[in-house]
DNA sequence: CTCATATAATTAGGTTGCCTAACAAAAACA
DNA sequence: TGTTTTTGTTAGGCAACCTAATTATATGAG
C-alpha cells in the first residue's frame, strides 16, 4: 500500500469506476430502463407539487442531462404508455409531462425494485454507516458541483 | 424527508446515478479515454509482477469487462501506439499486452490527471473522511460482489 | 495418435445513455 | 414591427459496454 505504488487517488478512481458499473436494478432487457426509472421518479416527485406536469427544461435540470436527451427519454416512455405530453395552457412552447395510470404503476414497481436493490446494502452497512455513506456521497457531489468536474461534454448548467 | 415520500433507497439510487456521471478525468475528446486509462493502470500494475505482459483474459477479469471489450480497448490503445501485443511463447492462443515507451509516458500523464482529479476532493474531505469514503465504497463493492448485482448482462465471472 | 472438447482471442453487430448542432415555433423585448 | 430569447425537437454521432458466432490452439480420453 505504499503511496507511490498505488496512490489513494488511483484507488478512489478505481472504486468509483467499479461502482459506476453496478447494475443496481438488476435490469435485463424488459420494461423501463434504469434511466427511464430515474425520469419516472423525477416526474412523480414533481407531480406532488404541480399537478399540471413537469416541463422538459425542468427535467433536464433535475436529471442533469441535455434537453434532447429528455426528449428521447420522453419519446421512449410515451411509447411504453407510461407518460403523456400536453402543451402548457399559457405558454405554447412548453410541454408538460405527466405519468399515466400505467406510468404510476410502473413507478411503484420501480420503487420496489430500487428498495430491493438497496435495502440489502442498507441492512449490511447498518444505519450508522448507511447515513455516513449517504452523507459522503452528498459531499462528493457537492464538491464536484462546485469544482468543474461536470458530466461529459462540460455543460455549463 | 418522510421515509414514505423519498425513501433512503431512492436517495442512494439517485446519488449513485449522479456520481456515475461525473467526468472525473475532465476528458474532452482528446487522448486516451477514461476506459483506456483504466486499462493502462491495469497493464502497468501487472508489469511489476510479470514482465512478459498481461493476457486478455486477465485484463477482462481485472477490469470486469468481457474479452471482446478488452480486444476493442487494445485495438484502440495499439492504434494510439500505447501498447504492443505479442503471442505468448508457450501457448500460442494467448496474447500478451505490454506498454510501449509512449504508453508508459501516457500512463504517467494519466496518473497525474487522476491525482489532479482526486486530490482536491481528498483535501476537501480530509484524511478521516477520505478513509471512511474509501472504506465504505469497498464495502459496497464487496456487498454487491457477493449479492448478484453484477454488471449489465449478468456475467457469471 | 487421433478426435472431441475446452480455452483464448477476435469479428460482427447491437444497445444504452449520453452529447452537439441545427432548427421551428412561440414568447418577450425594444 | 422586428429582433432576440427561450422551448422543445430532429438528426446524427460517440463511448463503453454486451452477446453470438468464429478461428486457432491446447488438452484430455480412448
Amino acid at each position: 500500500m505504499a503511496i507511490s505504488e498505488n496512490p489513494l487517488s488511483q484507488q478512489l478512481f478505481e472504486s468509483f469506476m467499479r461502482v459506476r458499473k453496478l447494475n443496481w436494478l438488476n435490469w435485463h432487457g424488459a420494461g423501463p430502463r434504469p434511466s427511464d426509472v430515474r425520469a419516472l421518479f423525477c416526474i412523480k416527485k414533481d407531480s406532488a407539487v404541480d399537478g399540471t406536469g413537469i416541463t422538459v427544461t425542468a427535467l433536464s435540470n433535475q436529471l442533469r442531462v441535455s434537453t434532447p436527451t429528455v426528449t428521447q427519454l420522453m419519446n421512449d416512455l410515451e411509447l411504453q404508455g407510461l407518460v403523456e405530453r400536453s402543451t402548457d395552457a399559457t405558454d405554447r412552447r412548453v410541454i408538460r409531462v405527466r405519468l399515466t395510470e400505467e406510468g404510476d404503476r410502473a413507478f411503484k414497481r420501480a420503487q420496489s425494485a430500487v428498495a430491493d436493490a438497496f435495502n440489502g446494502l442498507i441492512d449490511y452497512l447498518g444505519p450508522d454507516q448507511t447515513a455516513e455513506l449517504a452523507g459522503l456521497l452528498g459531499k462528493v457531489l457537492a464538491y464536484y458541483h462546485d469544482h468543474q468536474v461536470l458530466p461529459t461534454g462540460g455543460r455549463k448548467l
